[in-house]
RNA sequence: CGAGGUGUUGCGCAGCUGGUAGCGCGCGUGGUUUGGGACCACGAGGCCGCAGGUUCGAGUCCUGUCACCUCGACCA
């Protein structure tokens, strides 16, 4: 047994000893991606895509619920069409993809491959826009994006990436921000109900804010070594590109006005997020409603009579109720029980010999381990049940984990005392300078993650100048 | 882009002062097993990162180069 106990612990770096390195062993070993011949570029694998797949089917659905439709956009932006606004082109210079050749012959003009999509969307609604009828127009697309990182993670920071980019006009500011702000609900809500993982809305501060944005709003996640994951952001625009793209429409007036933008994106990043949010030292533990496989059926002696049978009958039965899975693989039930931890599959059921007899099965939580004698009769209605149990602690505890690392300051001595025994979330004022963000990254190591919307008052001024503040930031160590 | 490190079979590694490329895991076949990562037997798998050089002879020595990893600066 402590023999069996070292083999299962060798397999993962554990996450006290180096969480980055459980992290990347998680990545490989649960066999969600594989590292491809050329750096920052990942390949999905089945198990990795399926994850994908289940986040993108009901994030699509809540997008199309709210009015918008999905678009595929050209993967390249000529130069000149990508240099029309200078803020966006100054942001993503040093970190765009060039495409200078066709064929044999060199291109006249260079073409990015994109790093996001705004340039091309207002490109296309110089175009086809032309009257205050045809507006709001609410797009989306599901596509991949380059970004030429130096520093490369999977799922963290990779240079291609797969992501959702919603791109919205609107004929007033009020309903872009309106749109920009529901959109922020709408992945703060999909965080907490789908990826069970508690997220905070703010608002960027002008450091962080993208490049060309008016405003950008973000949720941040808490991972379980205590940095921050900015994990989607939604971006109002005012009409800043549509008057460097020439966006026009008639207006009721018969006036020509420019229309308000908006933009908002979340990534496979989320997988990372999952990853650090939920996993232990045994691998993965998946989320029920994105979990490829949400119950696991493993036969005891499977040789036994009756014993795959039944395996079979309940994998067939219990399919109404979740995404099942029967191992009949001749692996060892051992084996079998360690490699589907490993890949975080919520519920497992053991079926043997023994339990035939009884007409019942052993019910198996990922998270907690716990085992359970369950009668066969009872799992099509207690798999559901335990399921949305299982969701519900997984955010539980990623909210308590979060709360544990989140400490208010009011003085540069107290952030510096805190950040010098912990890792985690520093809540302290602000008064807007910039100096002092800077500061706040030199002398604490700390970046801004947001002025959250749930504002609290924790002192008069600024812990660094010392200035009348009334903002609150949260402050972190971002990945 | 700075500082350090590593390239040997799918993965993890050994290979000394140059002399027939090895081990463990995994993989294939057959058998015995099966309630927490089983065992036996046989077997397949290598341009020793790449390019030059020294030498009768280079995984090993020399020069160059490329890639990757860790830590910083930069970033969804």
């Amino acid at each position: 047994m402590a023999n069996d106990k070292k083999k299962m612990v060798e397999a993962i770096t554990a996450q006290e000893v180096d969480f980055a390195q459980w992290y990347t062993d998680i990545c490989t070993k649960a066999e969600l991606v594989e590292y491809s011949s050329v750096k920052g570029f990942i390949i999905l694998r089945p198990y990795g895509q399926a994850i994908w797949e289940n986040i993108q089917r009901l994030m699509d659905a809540r997008f199309k619920a709210t009015g918008h439709e999905n678009v595929a956009m050209p993967l390249l932006i000529p130069e000149s069409l990508l240099k029309k606004e200078g803020e966006l082109v100054n942001g993503f210079a040093p970190e765009v993809a060039w495409v200078t050749a066709g064929g044999s012959e060199a291109l006249e003009e260079r073409m990015a491959i994109r790093p996001t999509s705004e340039t091309m969307f207002c490109d296309h609604w110089s175009r086809v826009l032309h009257s205050y009828r045809e507006l709001p127009m609410k797009y989306n697309q599901w596509c991949s994006v380059v970004r030429w990182e130096k520093t490369t993670r999977p799922f963290l920071r990779s240079r291609e990436f797969w992501w959702q980019e919603g791109h919205t006009i609107h004929e007033t500011a009020e309903e872009a921000q309106a749109e920009t702000a529901q959109q922020l609900d709408c992945y703060a809500d999909f965080f907490e109900k789908e990826l069970n993982i508690p997220v905070i809305k703010g608002r960027k501060t002008d450091k962080e804010k993208f490049a060309g944005a008016e405003a950008t709003y973000t949720i941040e996640a808490m991972m379980k070594d205590g940095k921050a994951l900015q994990s989607g952001t939604s971006h109002y625009f005012g009409d800043k590109f549509s008057r460097a793209y020439d966006v026009t429409f008639t207006g009721r007036d018969n006036t020509l006005q420019y229309p308000f933008q908006t933009s908002w994106g979340t990534s496979t990043r989320m997988i990372g997020a999952i990853i650090m949010a939920h996993g232990d030292d045994d691998g993965l533990i998946l989320p029920p409603a994105i979990a490829p496989i949400q119950v696991v059926i493993v036969p005891v002696a499977a040789h036994k009579p009756g014993v795959l049978e039944k395996c079979r009958e309940l994998a067939e039965n219990l399919g109404k109720v979740a995404r099942v899975k029967l191992d009949d693989s001749d692996k060892q039930p051992g084996w079998k029980f360690a490699q589907w931890e490993m890949k975080g599959v919520p519920l497992r059921i053991e079926v043997g010999p023994r339990d035939l007899e009884k007409n019942q099965c052993v019910l198996v939580r990922r998270d907690t381990r716990e085992k359970q004698f369950v009668s066969l009769d009872a799992l099509a209605e207690l798999i559901p049940q335990q399921l949305a149990a299982l969701g519900q602690d997984l955010y539980d505890r990623a909210l308590a984990n979060r709360e544990a690392r989140t400490w208010s300051a009011a003085t540069m001595d107290e952030v510096k005392d805190i950040v010098s025994k912990n890792t985690g979330f520093v809540k302290t004022m602000w008064c807007g300078e910039l100096a002092c963000e800077e500061a706040m990254k030199e002398q604490a190591g700390l970046s801004s993650r947001c002025m959250p919307y749930e504002q609290e008052h924790i002192a008069d001024v600024c812990p660094v100048c010392g200035k009348p503040a009334s903002k609150m930031v949260v402050w972190g160590i971002a990945y």
